[in-house]
DNA sequence: TTGTATGCGTTATCAA
DNA sequence: TTGATAACGCATACAA
């Protein structure tokens, strides 16, 4: 035993029947209560387990998900959507494999192809690079998801409501009474090209601030507005871009009294900042992230609007299972976004 | 070819040769030149991918790795070292699948079982819960090696210089003419039980900082010496524990000017408790984080012993497939950790 | 230099 | 109710 797993064919002549009434015990069908007893022992005495691969051979299924995303490791978002997944993955009797492209669009290419040749039953992208990328799974007739954000109108999408999100974190910081809010997230102009649907994130997140300064009468000035990305791959700190961006408002003739910043990654960054400013938080200057990933490990702890990373996940994987299994799932849900408030809100200064 | 994907007799139909021949192409053999071409541009034309679970099956070898991990989103560490062993494992034709067990022994060994049933060529432990758990590998003949943390002699193990790098912290503090350093970090209590050889992690950082207070005759107050879990799975916040034990310094007489906090998540509370005491970092009080994980994240940037976690895991996987093909690895492999010096620490107040 | 034939372990059809 | 058998796609021993 030691030397080689037991196979069904050992079951079977433990058992004294053939490989097909062991089949039968494991798969639900007609045996005889003698035989389905002895099977049953020399299931147990031989601890059996079925061959995935010779399965996966045989069924043309190989029950395994690959996972596309951008990098696991410069955003905790991506760990805690993986997490999603792979926990609905393995209640369902799924395995999951990742790839990381790094927002590199020939690394997403290999990915793919490295999950072609695995044969994996569907993908998940969270997020894809290039529409082009997901045509190579249309090919092979692999079916695919998309979590956060879209690059084709076909495969199902798991979105979050990062309007209402962002709006909730505008009607907080107006409702403590700022009036000089600063917007540091993601410039729409950078990832809207290649979105093929209505919403683009940055683009949700941006109308809800221009909304909100709009309807509550905030104070409008360009220069309130910084627009980049969230971080950079090569960057050796994330969050240089919020630093960067938050040093300027500070710099301004009239500083904001709030900010919200549209990534905690970034939020660490203007957290760092305004540290380096000595000024004080909430006191001086509020402080909004969105994710919900360091906020809770930041000082002070963050306000931030929470994504629903586990269940778009889930989310995701059940979409791909049905697919899978031929049923039709919705082409599109959306999953609300919640603000947590925590320390680093306050009323606005004077 | 949209339903199905061209195998290799396909090739060798379209190339008016046998499945052997194919073969010999692929794999390198005796071909003439006429029937290397023409199976070279039939496998252009079929865009052939070898089936990897029918090729797992022949071969006796699944090309996969299990890698059994703590928790991927509750320590970015864990992220960073599978990251390492992705990448070395791709570079060689291997694919690997992560379980996280949550520090929950009956979920680790559910998890093993998955990976035997998966016939995993080899399983990384980053880290395990139980030597009982590592038997269930040895009775299905899969090797393992263990990263961080070892539970047993046998397995090879790839471990961090704990002690070293715990005392590049201790000699900064010192430099900067810090007398009073108190040190938050794991109780060797709670690991060491299950510890298969001379150094637990814990006992290393601890050990290196009464040297040093020995060595340098640094101020000897057993209640700067707190010790405990680094983090609690279930806490919504997992800074909690060096929050509560930063704030208990802080109340003290004579508080500590330094704080040496042996994982940035625990040091992320200690900035919160600081942030809470409205002192200033670090002219009030200096800290000293360990894993360089939320550290450059964290305001301000925490000055922190590096952990080379990309290393571990590509050494793993190394040793992993030492293993898998038959060479003997090295049975223990130490990398160095790495003070990085960043924004908390500076000369000693008064 | 090339082709035939077999087995890897599972599932499922079909005949008994 | 059961068993013999074929097939999934690949790799390879052996024969030609």
């Amino acid at each position: 035993m030691a030397a080689g797993n037991p196979t069904i064919h050992d079951v079977a002549k433990l058992a004294g029947v053939s490989t097909a009434t062991v089949n039968r015990v494991l798969k639900g069908g007609y045996v005889s209560a003698d035989a389905r007893t002895a099977v049953e022992t020399a299931l147990k005495e031989t601890g059996y387990r079925p061959n995935s691969m010779a399965r996966g051979l045989r069924m043309r299924r190989s029950y395994t998900i690959g996972q596309m995303l951008t990098e696991i490791t410069v955003n905790p978002f991506f760990a805690n959507v993986a997490q999603g997944v792979e926990n609905a993955a393995r209640a369902n009797n799924y395995r999951t494999v990742l790839f990381n492209h790094s927002n590199d669009s020939k690394r997403e290419r290999l990915g793919i192809e490295r999950f072609i040749d695995d044969h994996v039953d569907a993908v998940l992208f969270c997020t894809s690079t290039d529409a082009t990328n997901l045509a190579l799974l249309d090919r092979s007739g692999i079916p695919y998801v998309e979590l956060e954000r879209s690059r084709t109108t076909a495969a199902p999408f798991i979105r979050v409501d990062n309007y209402t999100g962002a709006r909730q974190a505008m009607v907080h910081l107006v409702e403590l009474g700022h009036r000089r809010v600063a917007f540091v997230g993601g410039d729409p102009a950078i990832q809207l090209p290649n979105s093929r649907r209505g919403y683009a994130v940055e683009e949700e997140r941006l109308n809800a601030y221009r909304d909100c300064v709009q309807e509550f009468d905030l104070l409008t000035d360009p220069r309130l507005v910084r627009l980049g990305k969230y971080y950079s791959m090569s960057d050796t700190f994330p969050g240089a871009s919020g630093y960067r961006h938050t040093r300027a408002l500070l710099e301004l003739d009239q500083p904001p009294t709030a900010i919200f910043a549209t990534c905690d990654i970034l939020a660490a960054g203007a957290l760092q900042a305004i540290y380096d400013c000595r000024l004080r938080i909430p006191e001086d200057i509020s402080i909004v992230g969105f994710d919900d990933t360091l906020a809770v490990c930041l000082a002070p702890a963050l306000t931030t609007v929470s994504q629903p990373m586990a269940r778009m996940g889930a989310a995701g994987f059940q979409c791909a299972l049905d697919l899978i299994e031929g049923r039709a799932p919705l082409n599109e849900q959306t999953l609300p976004a919640e603000l947590v408030v925590r320390a680093s809100t306050g009323r606005a200064p004077g």
